[in-house]
Formats: structure tokens, C-alpha cells, sequence
DNA sequence: GTCTATATGAAGATAGAC
DNA sequence: GTCTATCTTCATATAGAC
């Protein structure tokens, strides 16, 4: 671990490079096909710097993973959707999460957390928090004051399970797709579209125009 | 290759505890972890048995994910949902197709492919093409008969999307919470809450009462 | 702290007897 | 076809100079 979390670490540049190295060869490898001469290489350091920075390369590894969690998490806590009206606020909420999940690197992260969170549970408890839960968190948030504001009703599911539903409803099976099909990614035209047809099916399923049969 | 696909390939009884035991490695350890030795005491043959069903590791590696791939093709296929309505048939269908990706082999196979699939471009490609691909396109059929028996309308998205979206409630959040916390599984009945959900939410779009409003 | 060079162990694959 | 024993390669990690 070696001052992770909460206190600062002011990474020194080489540690950065480092750091950064790493990361683009774990993402793309994974952690059992890589290696540290990969890594070495990459940073342009010698296999001792490498080692300086994290004693281990499994330590380097939770290192990188971590960081990229923390990037994301970091990504969607950012996005603060504008508009007052429910559909546009969950379009442009749905087209931020939409950008950050299906870029390489957030299509390369899950590839790699989901390879290798038998072998690093931490890893996908912390990925999970990071990403899904994170904006699960934020889409219940809007949908509350959605429902103070008489827009929809989710007495059916609860405000939890309906974020869920639109959150699996907005990743669609598209990510699927897209997972399995790596170096390819969509364009933002196709994104936008998903995005539309999320958000469409979603409030046809909860808005308040239809009674509210518990 | 070797023999892969339409042929038949009777397996003699070794090769066959080969092919089990290299199964149950891979989809615990991945490719890179797994090594040949593990595979050899775990089917309690020697190293010359293993090259002589397959002649290397990655070999060996596409023989498994293909093999299961293929079982669980074989078992959405025989997915026959009985209800005549709607309503009843999706939910069968929902929950038998949750009962075999929400096993443990369903979710270790979901997380080798994605872990391997940069690396195994082909397996990613049969992944989708035996899981996901293969459940849209049984859903679809389902709901273009109730199409014309006037139970719903699909006029807004069209038949395909709409498919996806019933799969990907289905799948819903649970699915990515279960992947990255190994070792568990849902319990059937949490199964059949989350089949009851979906099917729920996924009618309240698209039921013929709502006007088909384009 | 960083580099070069190396020790050490492990894993994929094979040779040769039966 | 199957087993025992082994070869060879390569990756993690460290030792020692600067």
C-alpha cells in the first residue's frame, strides 16, 4: 500500500512516468501477461526505479488499478447535468457516463478488473464503488427530485432499483458488444443515440402519466 | 484447431478429463495464470497426455473457452419458454437465461473471455456471438409474435432494440455486482425478483396501451 | 536514487523408455 | 499413447557500482 488513500503522495516525475507506464501496459495486457520489462521499457527507467516506486509487481498493479479507479470516479463525480427538465438532464448525465465507459482506456479497465478480480478481490470491490455504484448513487439522486417535483413516480421499484434500471438500460447491451470486440470503439453519434433510446424507454416505464399501479 | 466445430470429434475418455480439467483451471485462473502443471495433476495425467490432446497451452486454452461457449449456446437454445402470454414467457425465458449466466461457471466464464479477449480476438467474437447475440435473437422472435397478436408495440425502437433493452434489464445492475465480488452467487429467489422487475419495467414501455406515440 | 548485470526460480515444451 | 525426467527460456527480483 505505502501511502495510498487518503493522505497526499506527491509523486515524484519519475514516479509518474512510472506510474503511467504501467498503466498502459497492465490495460492492455492484463496483469499476468505483462511484464515489468514491458513496464521498464515503456518508463524508459531501469528495472530499479521500476522496483523503488512499488516493491512488488502485484503492488504495482493494485497501484495502477487504483488510480484508474480513482480517475473515474473522479470522471463521474464530475458530471453535473444543466438542465432543468428530467429528459435533458438525464440525456446529458446519460452521454457523460456513456463517454467515460466506452473510451479505450474505460473499456480496457474493465476488461482488466473482471480478468483479474479472482485473483485481487480488493480490486473489484473497489471498481465496483468506483464506477457502477458511483453513478447508480448520482442517477437516484436526480430521480428523487424528479419525483418532489411530480415528473415521475417510482413507488413501483423504488428510487434505488429504478436507477439501476436506467443505468443497465443506458449501458445496453451495446457494451457488451463492444467489450468483446476490442480496438473498436462507437462513435459519439451512435453514444447520443443510445443515450436518446435509454432515456425514452425509461420514462415511458415510470413517468407519472401512468397510474402508478402498486 | 484440429478437428474443431461441425466434425464430429469423439473424444477418448482422457482427452476428455483433459478438456475438463484444463476447464476448470482457465476459468479459475485465466490464461497466463493458469499453468500446464495445474492442469496435468488436476486431471492426474502427465504433461505428454496434455500436448498430445492439444499441442501448446493456448491451444488448449481456445479448446476450453470454445467448448463452453458452445454448452452455453446449447443451453440458451433450449430455453423453450411454455406460457402463452407475453407476460409469462418472458419471464421464463429471463429466468432460465439468469439461472446459467448467474452461475458460478456462467460469471467465471464472463470474466476469462473479457480478461482474455485483447489477447484472443476470436474468443471475444464467440462469446458474443454464443451468449448475448444468441438471447436478443430468441427474445426477439418471442416479441414479434406478440406483435401480431397486438400485445405490444415495438414501432418506436423496432423489434432488435427492444430486444436488447428487455436483455439488458434483465442483466441489469446485479450482473457487474457479482462479477467484480467473486465467489458469491444470487440466490434463486433474488433471481426471480430481478426477472419480475425487468419484465415489469420492460411491458410498462412498450405495452400496446400506451399509444404508440412516434 | 538510478543504473548495469545477474541470481533464482518457474513454466512451456520435448526426448526417450515402456 | 502414456509416463518420467529434463531442456531451455524467460520473468521477477536483487546486488553492487555510481
Amino acid at each position: 500500500m505505502q501511502d495510498q488513500g487518503v493522505t497526499a503522495k506527491p509523486l515524484t516525475e519519475k514516479q509518474l512516468t512510472v506510474l503511467l507506464a504501467a498503466s498502459d501496459v497492465f490495460l492492455e495486457h492484463g496483469f499476468s501477461a505483462a511484464t515489468t520489462d514491458m513496464i521498464q521499457q515503456r518508463a524508459g527507467v531501469s528495472k530499479a526505479t521500476v522496483y523503488a516506486f512499488r516493491t512488488s509487481k502485484e503492488a504495482l498493479f493494485i497501484a495502477v488499478i487504483e488510480h484508474q479507479c480513482a480517475k473515474m470516479t473522479q470522471a463521474v463525480r464530475n458530471i453535473l447535468p444543466a438542465s432543468g427538465d428530467l429528459e435533458g438532464t438525464l440525456k446529458k448525465l446519460g452521454l457523460a457516463y456513456l463517454g467515460i465507459i466506452f473510451s479505450l482506456k474505460g473499456l480496457a479497465l474493465y476488461r482488466v478488473v473482471m480478468g483479474e478480480c479472482q485473483r485481487f478481490p480488493a480490486l473489484g470491490h473497489i471498481f465496483w464503488q468506483s464506477g457502477p455504484a458511483t453513478i447508480v448513487k448520482m442517477v437516484e439522486e436526480y430521480l428523487q427530485n424528479a419525483v418532489q417535483d411530480g415528473d415521475i413516480t417510482l413507488q413501483r421499484t423504488g428510487t434505488h432499483l429504478a436507477a439501476r434500471q436506467f443505468v443497465s438500460l443506458l449501458r445496453g447491451e451495446a457494451y457488451n458488444e463492444y467489450l468483446t470486440h476490442p480496438a473498436a470503439i462507437p462513435t459519439d453519434g451512435q453514444i447520443e443515440r443510445w443515450v436518446e433510446q435509454a432515456v425514452d424507454t425509461f420514462l415511458r416505464a415510470f413517468r407519472c402519466s401512468e397510474k402508478p399501479a402498486v
